[in-house]
DNA sequence: CGCTCCCGCCATGCC
DNA sequence: GGCATGGCGGGAGCG
């Protein structure tokens, strides 16, 4: 290798002259490598050198099918570097020789190119989020590494850490089984009970110093024990077949990645610096363990962490301490749903629904598995639950159909979990999280706005995500949806209408009222005010809604974008640049300054509220929509879906800035909150969206999310009601929906009576949802979705907006949701069906085609909403179905 | 200079 | 002994 590299020059690295010199001398070149004589079985002429060598010829081999599949992934995958798929297309696609080997060189090889994480990418790339229970996906290892060009070794790295979250199970010698994201949520609920109960406590008390969690780290250190135990979770093992066995010793790298996951789920800031974990990882608390052994820690720490990062959940991020900074992760994922779930199950038997199912092989997952769906879902939203009433309802409905776990190792972990949910109920009291009940709150405030919902940024994602549900629907739902009444509830169910116990909602049967619940531009305040009624609640309540980062920002502020500026953090400005960098988050930075700081009490309950609501909704929506969506993808709507899309792109670039804007302005956004009158009997087919704050932002929407929703069931507080004007509209549709009827001018005009009332809060009214999928396909540029898209609703709506431009980045933040009403007449599409070809179709068809898009957008990204989203765009557009 | 982390040697353990 | 795994840490890329 030397020898070439000498010759060739480069001094740096090889790989980058080689690209030429592979091509040239790769017929040649026997050489590969004789390491390793299996390794040269398996790949006969690798050149180990670059990898991008084996890439090119393997893709030029490979059917262009792959190509193509390649070159969609890369485009769509929010990778890090776009340039690196630019270079890597370039190369791939062409062959270059020496002469342009000094650009080649440069462009490709380079180190970052061949990161761990980069590599993770692409190996996601290969196969679906949420690959259909009927597919199973079989991984060979050897396979992979020569498409991807790479070692074996580093595809060891990758799958166990997939495997430790059971992303992939390993069937036999060479062979795993993908089963994508399905059982993610589940997992992470597992290992968010794991540690609770193994650093539960530490996290306790720590919490409450939360300034930086750091501190809390040596906390942990000290109150954790044993933090060694073990895999909390074998299932790593269980696998369905092989299992070989656990042998080695414990496979360090999977524990440790689901111990590091664990602490991520157990912090509440949800940020973990790499020496707190290394330390808490080495398990010994011993402090002084030797440093090389930390080191090494670290570097293990370091290659879990590209994965992660690679699947959306953390991204990286730098704490600032007295000291100085350092490095440090947040997740970004999915946070929630354990307790949901946990909760769900407690009251019904654990973990029945699991079992086992699938067992086979790979594990499909699908079905029925209500209880875990819900789980799932649940947790997204829930913390917040408000009570228990409406959660079994939740429960009971099966979210998605799919997803269920795999196996046995589902079952295991499911009893694990149980175990431990109880156990830290016992202790922590779920109360915490099961009661909130915001959407009181929300209501109430009355702020002045309008109707004053009090928007929560995360609000509006789990808006989201309920819609998602109900969309998706294997269950058809969608055409059920139509007819307000039931068709969820029915699902769910329960659905009915009615009371919610310790919700001061009502429930409408047919969904005639929906909520969105966005950020107010207020929300600046980081800290939510406590509204109405929840307050004691309240805190907690904010915590759970938007747990990851609103609540906590307050210390440490990363995220609160949405809604918080961070109130007056110390932590301050510096940290803000931070952001700049490459992600948008900096720990600290929250600060902002928002713009108005006012503090509108409103925004902490707000979420909450909004939060319920959703949980509502999905209680009734829910059965719809579930299968595909993801649990996760609900909850990560949530708080983050910014942080999410941050993440994806963070590597590079941020491409779009918008994410980056939205942080940087905490406030951001607003995130408008809406009210969606679903067509009632007497209305059917008007959809009112109201935006609850104030106008200007209000409206913005965020095309990411987007999704639609169909919400069969509105939850809308009595009293809010009252306060709430509504209004009618004839129907008209959106000028995309294919309908023609209600023409914008007439919507437009409804807007603006509405407006009117509402002082200039857009509201939007349309039958079909609106989304606002990107707009266009074209992302090309992006990496990745920009986090929102502008979203393309009528022009009147813009314009309503205007305040805020829908494109205006600010709106990104927030995703725009759209809820559609179903309506009747739409054809019940099912998910897949429905999908949507074009993007035109898209906005033509009301309901059905955003929805289903939406949904699956929800589903597929947990963490990347946003991205999945584009991507589908993207593929349509590119070539239509 | 320090953070990252690629690379691949080599131990472990099954067959 | 062959081979699959994967622990481990030297040392280089990079900011």
């Amino acid at each position: 290798e030397n020898i070439f590299d000498r010759s060739r020059m480069a001094p740096k690295t090889p790989i980058k002259n080689e690209p030429i010199d592979l091509s040239k001398q790769k017929g040649c070149t026997p050489e590969r490598n004789p390491i390793t004589p299996v390794k040269i079985i398996d790949r006969p002429q690798p050149d180990p050198w670059t990898p991008t060598a084996n890439l090119k010829i393997l893709v030029s081999a490979a059917s262009p099918d792959m190509r193509d599949r390649e070159k969609k992934k890369e485009l769509f995958r929010p990778i890090e570097n776009s340039e690196q798929s630019d270079t890597l297309d370039s190369l791939q696609y062409d062959i270059v020789d020496d002469s342009t080997v000094d650009e080649f060189e440069k462009q490709r090889p380079s180190r970052k190119q061949k990161s761990l994480g980069l590599l993770c990418q692409k190996f996601l790339a290969r196969y679906p989020n949420y690959p259909l229970s009927t597919e199973k996906t079989t991984i060979s290892l050897d396979e992979v590494a020569s498409i991807l060009g790479v070692e074996r070794r580093r595809i060891y790295d990758i799958v166990n850490v997939l495997e430790s979250l059971q992303l992939v199970s390993r069937v036999a010698k060479n062979q795993y089984c993908w089963h994508g994201r399905h059982n993610l949520s589940q997992t992470l609920k597992m290992l968010q009970n794991a540690g609770e109960l193994q650093y539960g406590e530490l996290m306790t008390c720590q919490h409450k110093e939360l300034d930086l969690e750091y501190k809390f780290g040596e906390r942990k250190k000290a109150i954790i024990p044993d933090s060694q135990d073990r895999p909390l979770l074998d299932f790593s093992e269980s696998d369905c077949i092989s299992a070989s066995a656990n042998s080695r010793k414990d496979k360090s790298l999977r524990i440790m990645s689901q111990k590091f996951v664990m602490l991520f789920l157990v912090s509440k800031t949800k940020i973990v610096t790499l020496d707190i974990a290394a330390k808490i990882l080495i398990e010994e608390t011993q402090d002084t363990v030797d440093h090389s052994k930390f080191k090494t820690k670290v570097r293990r720490l370091y290659d879990i962490a590209n994965v992660l990062t690679s699947l959306g959940l953390i991204k990286k991020v730098h704490v600032t301490e007295e000291r100085g900074r350092k490095p440090a992760f947040k997740w970004i994922g999915p946070v929630e749903f354990p307790e949901n779930t946990d909760e769900l199950r407690g009251h019904s038997p654990t973990s029945d629904p699991l079992p086992e199912t699938q067992k086979g092989a790979c594990a499909q997952y699908q079905t029925s598995a209500t209880g875990k769906q819900r789980f799932t879902r649940h947790a997204s939203f829930n913390t917040a639950q408000p009570c228990e009433a409406t959660r079994r309802k939740v429960s009971s409905e099966p979210n998605s159909p799919h997803q269920e776990r795999q196996d046995e190792n589902c079952s295991k972990m499911i009893n694990l979990a149980s175990v431990c949910r109880q156990k830290i109920e016992e202790d922590t009291g779920s109360a915490k999280k099961s009661n909130i009940t915001l959407p009181v709150s929300l209501l109430p405030v009355p702020g002045d706005s309008d109707f004053s919902v009090n928007p929560l940024p995360q609000a509006v994602f789990p808006v989201v995500q309920a819609d998602v549900p109900s969309f998706s629907l294997p269950i058809g739902i969608s055409s059920q949806a139509s007819h307000p009444s039931m068709p969820a509830a029915s699902k769910t169910e329960n659905g009915k209408p009615t009371l919610v116990p310790n919700q001061p909602f009502l429930c409408f049967p047919s969904s005639s009222l929906f909520m969105l619940c966005g950020g107010l531009q207020e929300n600046n305040l980081s800290e939510p005010l406590p509204t109405v009624g929840d307050l004691g609640s309240r805190s907690a309540e904010a915590q759970a809604a938007v747990p990851p980062t609103v609540c906590q920002k307050r210390s440490s502020q990363k995220c609160s974008s949405p809604s918080a500026p961070g109130d007056d953090e110390e932590p301050a400005a510096k940290k803000q640049t931070l952001e700049h960098s490459d992600l948008p988050i900096s720990l600290v930075v929250p600060k902002k300054p928002s713009e108005s700081p006012k503090a509108e009490s409103s925004p902490g309950s707000v979420c909450s509220a909004a939060v319920h609501l959703e949980t509502n909704n999905l209680d009734l929506a829910s059965p719809s929509a579930p299968e595909t969506a993801n649990k996760e993808s609900t909850k990560l709507l949530d708080c983050q879906e910014q942080g999410k899309q941050s993440q994806k792109k963070d590597p590079d670039d941020p491409p779009p800035g918008n994410e980056h804007i939205s942080k940087e302005n905490a406030n951001q956004p607003f995130q408008p909150q809406y009210l969606y009158v679903q067509p009632t009997a007497g209305l059917s087919s008007f959809n009112f969206l109201f935006s609850a704050n104030q106008a200007p932002g209000a409206i913005s929407l965020a095309a990411n999310q987007l999704p639609s929703l169909s919400v069969p069931c509105v939850m809308v507080p009595s009293a809010a009601l009252a306060s709430f004007p509504l209004v009618c509209s004839s129907s008209f549709t959106s000028p995309l929906s294919p309908v023609p009827d209600g023409s914008f001018s007439a919507a437009a005009s409804t807007n603006f009576s509405m407006s009117s009332l509402a002082s200039t809060t857009p509201v939007f009214l349309s039958t079909t949802a609106v989304v606002t999928p990107k707009v266009s396909p074209t992302p090309s540029a992006d990496p990745q979705q920009p986090p929102h898209p502008a979203l393309h609703l009528s022009p009147v709506l813009t314009r309503s907006c205007s305040a805020v431009k829908l494109d205006s980045p600010v709106c990104m933040g927030h995703p725009v949701t759209l809820v559609k009403l179903q309506q009747p007449s739409s054809a019940p599409l099912t998910p897949k069906s429905i999908r949507p070809a074009h993007h035109e179709a898209f906005f033509k068809t009301p309901g059905s085609l955003g929805d289903p898009v939406a949904w699956r957008k929800n589903e597929g990204n947990q963490t990347r909403n946003a991205s999945s989203v584009q991507r589908r765009l993207e593929i349509s557009s590119t070539s239509p179905d």
